[in-house]
This record gives structure tokens, sequence and C-alpha cells, in this order.
DNA sequence: AAGTGGTCTAGACCACTAT
DNA sequence: TAGTGGTCTAGACCACTTA
């Protein structure tokens, strides 16, 4: 019998073993996990613990299961940059960091006007029944949805132009004569929803990046949107120059 | 029998009844979800169903469990703001988004020189066995780490003084000839290391955000940092001003 | 045809919580 | 003391991949 160092969950012993492994690179990226059969025999551990293992590893991300087939050590997935806003040039259209990857992007959006729920009446300091503008955004990348943008706006800036390009809000308000002076994005993590997961095909784990923008004009909120981004494959890039 | 619509798996009728009394508001934050014993007889499913149940909604952040006691709606959780710049004050000291909720601010700091790893080399733009300085800071609000940082310089800025605050960054950069002219943070979202599990006592499947930070004067870059944030406590604030 | 992961049953023991 | 979640065993069936 192996020596046991610990009192610990049976299932922990496989769990740390396999995660050294593939941390120090013993087990590289796409080599294969023993499989459920194969772990109860090499640690000596019931089927229950050798499942749960190969779950927890899963759900730490450091292997992918392929149903049928096995286990594998999860290649370190690529994050494209997605440049929220640049010095001097705030107007970064969506699909340039895609583009620059030589992925096609596309966009489609649906407006309907609706009464304000409690959430967006706060962000847009509106008294709660007030009537917004609602808009929501598909981007694609190649076809599949990478991104979903929920608008809201004040009802009375007038819609979106049919073919409008989501970037030009800014001037759109300008018009009726608000002027955006200042953008703020609040960033958190979260678990996707459900109808989220099957939209842009999250893997299971996988977290979504929840962007809360919203456009000022002086002091006054006059768009907020919610933007939700896939975790597992895009990263933020936010510029800052000091004082130029 | 109660009417059985789908062919799917056992345990997402379970998974799917309860999600919805979450969503819809019948099962308010801290109410109490069936038992193990009380879903198996509740949905006529085997022990495994219910347990398997309970976990995927544990994992989607939608109950949590208090052992020995029974699992519970999750209540959602505060995200305190960090405000990463802003306008004509990029100088905010750490600390100050969490003075403002009364919580008591503190951090310490070891500092080393290094070999350069292959990443760090190449976000500096040096060659790989360049001498840099590491330094590793850990901020804590009344007393528990709630971010962790890594910052890495090359080697002959001189070290951060024993008593420098960590923003003091940008003059000592310039005492040495480098004028910083940007600050870029690239965020992204991941599944924190078992080290930082421990160190920011994070609960099971909270994920954080990981802030790449870089220093540049013009185009040389003379100091990037990882930042790591814990994502069920925190969001990141992003204000940008437009052509003022 | 053999192996695999996903799902599932029927139990069980333990540490912990609640009463 | 009874109930609970965390862990665990010993099996099983299915859809799927691989050869």
């Amino acid at each position: 019998m192996a020596p046991v160092a610990s009192s610990d969950p049976v299932y922990l012993r496989v769990v740390a073993d396999i995660r050294r492994q593939i941390l120090d690179g013993s087990l590289p990226p796409d080599a294969p996990i023993p499989s459920r059969a194969q772990l109860t025999r090499r640690y000596g551990v019931g089927e229950t613990a050798a499942r749960h293992a190969l779950r927890v590893l899963a759900a730490e991300g450091l292997i992918v299961a392929r149903i049928g087939s096995g286990h594998y050590v999860r290649a370190k997935p690529v994050l494209l940059p997605l440049h929220r806003w640049r010095f001097h040039d705030h107007h970064v259209p969506f699909g340039a960091d895609l583009h620059a990857q030589g992925i096609r992007t596309t966009w489609d959006r649906r407006s309907e006007v609706v009464g304000a729920t409690p959430d967006i009446a706060q962000r847009l300091r509106l008294e709660e029944p007030a009537p917004v503008t609602l808009t929501r955004y598909v981007f694609r990348g190649d076809g599949k949805p990478v991104q979903l943008t929920t608008s809201y706006e004040p009802a009375g800036f007038g819609e979106p132009a049919p073919d409008e390009a989501p970037r030009a809000l800014i001037g759109r308000m300008s018009a009726h004569g608000a002027k955006i002076t200042e953008v703020v994005e609040e960033v958190h993590t979260r678990i996707p929803e459900p109808a989220e997961s099957d939209l842009l095909a999250l893997p299971a784990g996988t977290h979504v990046l929840h962007v809360e923008r919203t456009h000022w004009a002086g002091d006054r909120p006059v768009e907020t949107s919610d933007i939700v981004i896939p975790g597992d494959r895009f990263r933020l890039v936010y510029a800052h120059p000091l004082h130029p």
C-alpha cells in the first residue's frame, strides 16, 4: 500500500496528485487523464471518489471531458483582447479587435419601449414607471454570438435608425441636446444565466464578464447598458493616459 | 404521479423546478431548500439525483449549503465598487472605496530581485534572463485579505522604500527619468488558484477578477502587475471622459 | 466490441446543527 | 436525538467514441 499522509477526503488525494502533475508539466495540455476505472485501480478508491475527483478537476478548469472518449488536460484558452476605449479615440467600433484576428463580425438588434424596472430607473435617475427604449443587440463573430448587450435610454431621444451603428449613440444623443461627457463601465464576473449559456454556447463552468456601461451628459445619465461577454474567450482592455 | 414532460436527466427536473421557484420569488433569499431525503420523496428520484441537483444549484450560485443544517437560497451578494482610476485624478489610493464603506484597510509587501520569467520578460519587453524586482502585496479590509498584487519592475529603478505607498510608483519612476504616460489594465475572469482561495477565503465556486496592469513611459513598459480580486465581493469601475 | 463519461439506484458512515 | 450535508462503496445502464 502507498503511504497515506492525510486523513483528508479520499477524492482530494486523487485531485491533489493529478493537479500537481498538470501544474508541473508532467501532464502537458491535451494529455489524457486516467479514466474512472483506472483511477479506482490506481489509487485504490471507489468509483464515486474517482468520479468526484474528475468532476472537481473539471470544475477547476484543469481538465475537460470528451464524452465517450476521456478526460484531457485543458489547454489554456487564448483570451482575445476587447479594447473598451482608447485615448484620443473613444470610438472603438465593435469588431475592431475581432477583425484584427481575422474574424468576421456581424450584429443585429431589436428595440421596444417598455416601463423602466426599479433597477434601470435608478441607473437612469428616472421615476419608476417612466418609459424607456430597450434595445437588445446580439454581436456575432463568424456567425456565432460572442456578446450580448441590452441598452436602455429614456424614451424621447428617438429610436436608433434601423441601420444605425451601435456606437452612433453619441451623435444621436448630441442631436437631441445631450452632449455625452463621460462613459463609465463597471465590470464584474458572474455565472451566466441559462439563456446566456445557450446563446453564447458557453462550456459548463465558464463565467461571463458583465459590464454595466453608462453614458453621462454632465451629471445626467442618458443611456445605460448591460454587456455580457464570455469569460473564457475575451479580456477587456482599458487604457488610461496620465495628465497629457 | 406528477405529469412528466421531458426525457431529460432526472436531476434536471429537480434543478429546473427549484430554479424556477428561486427566480420567480416563490423561494425568497435565505429560504430553506428541501433536503436530499425530502427531494427523493417529493420528486420520486434516488439519493444520487437529489444530491446532484443540489450540487448543480450550488454551482450555479443559486443556493448555499450550511453543513449539518441544510441548503438555503443565496442572497445576491453586494459588489463593492473599486474605482480603478478617475478623470483628473489618476491617483486613487487603494482603500478609498473600502474606507467609504467603513472598512479599515491595511497592506503589507515583500520585495525580491528575481530573473524574469518568459511571460514577464515579454510584458516588460526585456531579454529573458533580465533581473526584475518582484513585489508581492497583500491588501486587507478589516484585517482580512481582499486583494493580492504581484508587481514586476526592471531592476534598477530602485526598490520601493520600506514605507513607500503602493501608488508612489509613478513618482519613483519619474525620479529615475521614466515619466509615466499611460496605464493599461486588462481584465479577465478565472478560477482562483488554491493558494488564492486560501488567502482570500473564497467560497467554493467563486471566480476572481484578474487585472494585468502595465505602466508605460512612452512606448516602454516600466512596470507590470497581476492584481487578483475576489469576484464575489467587488466590481471594477472605469470612468472615461470624452474629448473634454 | 471495448472503453468512456453521464447518469442513476440503494444503501452507508461521519461530523455537524438544531431542538 | 433526529436531521442534514459531505463523503463513499458497489454496482448498473446508456449514448457515445474509438478502433
